[in-house]
DNA sequence: AAATTACTCAACCGCGTTCTC
DNA sequence: AGAGAACGCGGTTGAGTAATT
């Protein structure tokens, strides 16, 4: 394995190293891994120069707190994903799947599990834009006995909720989600989505049929 | 002020998937 | 079609820092 070669370094990257890698990508371009470390001068396995430049040299990398919203989002993708960190992350613009990981890790876990949630609920329905979709549950990591258990796949991402007819249950903690929802998605699409996308195509990038 | 504990996050590791020949 | 190389992902570790005792 690369990283136990000897003589290859390890640990934090030094200031030097970050700039011979940015330069390296720079003049070549993202990909061909392998070729990084000789062509950079790095004393570096082509894995730690890939993790280096996708996880804190990138340009556009967001760093700081993650916003309410993305919380949320995030959150939301979860139930939906599970640990599919790499598809949480590319639906939060400019975060990392290793930030997302973290996070979740520490933070969302930690808080999620210490909240004993007593719910005050409130509705809301799944948009007609996203009714008479379902999950490909092979493939986005829904258990089918949980889909089977659904009225629909709207419900697998509804947490702890009662879903009739499309109509999901939240509660008061989805106070942010809920704002959004009543704005009708308008405003949560200015924030994460890029252009042209919509919530239908998140889904179907998500291989949800 | 010092020691201990808790927390954060960059980085490493192993493994599964995809690509190339 | 098969094998090896390269890539990408998620789990885990550990050093540095902050908070607490």
């Amino acid at each position: 394995m690369e990283g136990s070669s000897s003589g290859v370094r390890k640990g934090a990257w030094s200031k030097f190293e970050d700039e011979l890698l940015k330069a390296c990508v720079h003049l070549h371009g993202e990909g061909k891994w392998y070729l990084v470390p000789q062509r950079a001068g790095l004393n570096r396995c082509q894995k730690s120069c890939r993790l280096r430049w996708l996880n804190y040299l990138k340009p556009n990398i967001k760093r700081g707190d993650f916003s309410e919203d993305e919380i949320d989002l995030m959150i939301r993708l979860h139930k939906l994903l599970g640990n599919r960190w790499s598809l949480i992350a590319g639906r939060l613009p400019g975060r990392t799947s290793n930030d997302v990981k973290n996070y979740w890790n520490t933070y969302t876990r930690r808080k999620l599990h210490s909240q004993n949630r007593v719910k005050q609920s409130t509705s809301k329905t799944c948009p007609n834009l996203l009714q008479g979709e379902f999950i490909n549950t092979s493939k986005v990591g829904v258990s089918k006995e949980g889909a089977a258990a659904s009225s629909n796949w709207w419900e697998t991402l509804c947490d702890e909720n009662i879903t009739v007819n499309n109509t999901c249950f939240f509660g008061e903690e989805d106070a942010v989600f809920d704002e959004l929802w009543n704005q009708q998605l308008t405003s949560i699409d200015s924030h994460f989505l890029t252009e042209a996308e919509t919530w239908s195509q998140i889904f179907l990038d998500l291989e949800i049929n």
